[in-house]
DNA sequence: TTGAAAGCGCTAACAA
DNA sequence: TTGTTAGCGCTTTCAA
């Protein structure tokens, strides 16, 4: 590997020049600008990130913590990782930042607690299912510039970026109203995060809003992996009292439930109608299209960098937060 | 942060001794060792990367390069980036490394340059669409210890995993005319990777095999993102002399074709058979469920991580090869 | 406008 | 077994 020296015994000068050259410094003669200049090129010469980092205490490195990257997300499409992700990524590359990635497993936040603590990175977005997952405690303890995806009720002090889900899913459920639904399930999030918690509130607002019955049959948490989506909503068929419409919390509990209710000889929407929340990929090309909440995923990832950035250069300006809108795309599930 | 320096303080002992006790090194006396450890544990310290970094000419951090994470693959899941990105991670993590990931935009290679050139990382996987992809270059030309997904035909000095398109291909297209098919039409991936070069050339040998007509009309090559592949899939179904089967290089495209077939009334496998590519999650769903090639994606990033990690250790060992075995997953369309 | 030199936190060679 | 010390490659005073 080149070293400055290198660079500056070529060009002639000292290596404070090169260094000034480099960082785009003023009070350099541009003769000697241009000569350091070829000399790097020729060389091929790129800065020591190590080196550097020591002196400015700088990585231009964005970390990213994640349970993981692709997941069988309510036996759906699994995208909103990978989107987010790929919406980070394209963030830092426009912004000339790194991305350290870490996927942190389940009871081994070892590899997190080291990039937290080892100057690996300027600043953390982090998404995790629970609100009190121990790599957000890591994090808050770090003291290093963070973002979260998704709101964080044990943690004030820390940034996020987040959309309504309470009110997204109580306009879902409203829209079912209108449409003269009466007996409405829903198919909910688990509750360790503040997603599942609001869009289950927002849900049992809107019947509250229509004077509608709550019926505690009518709310099944199916698990987070496999398709026990279309379990639940054969419960739900099974009732003697029969839902005429499901809020799923999530397009692939969703898509599930269709399959389940479209094995009874039901129709969709006519004798069930069925909606979900994120809008993924599959969902338009469901049998029938998916009525459903779009949740702007690329965006969260692009604010929660610009965010991110902006605490790294202003840490005192924190915590900043930001709700993004949903919109409800409606097609002919419901 | 904390440093070195305040933990020797803390246990009244060196510098010199307080790193032994974190690289693990022999010659510390049992209590000593102690001493250190519960200095390190009330502190929180962790050690600083980069100044580690700096004279080890480690970061313990494996660089991973894509064109992107998500992506429309031939109108397919696209799981095939996020799914190696996950078993990359899990490698890292259960061997003990970082993962620095760099989607590289088309036509704009900076940050992966800097990567590649400053130390960030110990090595590189990547997986690149075109074998001529600049990126490849600037790995082939850093030096650094490197692993691709996906053989290359102009870096021989490089390594990789793989699987053997070529058979594959040949031998899904066997299957069909073992099952009667007489006219067999395939959609191509693009030719720029050898991917999709060596399927087509599995297609065809398989029609050698058998003394079967070579068609060019039954060649098609749909564009990788968006629903090309229908659009393919009719071009196919307006010919004179229709194809009874088709071999799809990727699940989208035979997804696509599945809809376009259906729509036509016609029926799968009775009329057309359809044989894909990858087994993404969506094929087993698709009606009817999609015969097609199982990849082992997430065994070539675990293995992709195990090669690099040997070459870390010893590069004049390499180059490396992998020939991962493929699976002809035998459901419904063909 | 340029250069000399200190020092970032750590490891490793060498001395004790 | 433990400690002292010389750098690793760079940025950043400070002096010239």
């Amino acid at each position: 590997m080149k070293t400055l020296e290198e660079v500056a015994q070529r060009a002639a000068v000292s290596l404070a020049t090169v260094s000034r050259v480099i960082n785009n410094q003023p009070h350099v003669r541009p003769a000697i600008r241009e000569r350091v200049l070829s000399a790097i090129r020729e060389l091929g010469y790129v800065p020591n990130a190590a080196a550097r980092t020591m002196v400015t205490r700088r990585t231009n490195i964005v970390g990213l913590m994640l349970p993981q990257v692709t997941w069988d997300w309510y036996g759906g499409d699994g995208t909103f990782y990978p989107m987010l992700l790929q919406s980070v990524s394209n963030a830092c590359t426009v912004n000339e930042r790194h991305l350290l990635l870490s996927t942190v497993p389940p009871g081994n936040p070892q590899m997190a607690r080291e990039v937290l603590g080892g100057g690996h990175i300027d600043g953390v977005i982090a998404s995790m299912f629970a609100s009190a997952d121990p790599v957000i405690n890591l994090i808050a303890t770090s003291h290093l510039p963070a973002v979260l995806i998704g709101r964080n009720p044990y943690y004030p002090e820390l940034s996020w970026v987040d959309v309504d889900n309470f009110s997204s899913a109580q306009e879902a459920v409203s829209y079912l109203v209108r449409q003269g639904r009466r007996r409405i399930a829903t198919l909910m999030l688990g509750t360790e995060g503040q997603a599942g918690v609001q869009r289950r509130d927002g849900y049992t607002r809107a019947l509250l809003n229509h004077g509608l019955a709550l019926d505690p049959a009518l709310l099944l948490e199916p698990s987070r992996s496999g398709d026990d989506g279309y379990a639940a909503m054969q419960q739900l068929l099974d009732l003697p009292n029969r839902p005429d419409a499901v809020f799923a919390a999530a397009d692939g509990m969703a898509l599930r439930a269709l399959d389940a209710i479209r094995e009874r000889g039901l129709r969709v929407p006519e004798d069930i109608a069925v909606i979900g929340f994120d809008d993924q990929p599959s969902a338009s090309r469901a049998g029938p299209p998916l009525t459903t909440v779009r949740q702007p995923i690329m965006e969260m990832g692009t604010q929660a960098t610009a965010l991110l950035l902006r605490l790294i250069d202003a840490p005192e300006a924190g915590p900043l937060h930001m709700v993004l809108p949903t919109q409800l795309v409606i097609r002919q599930s419901a």
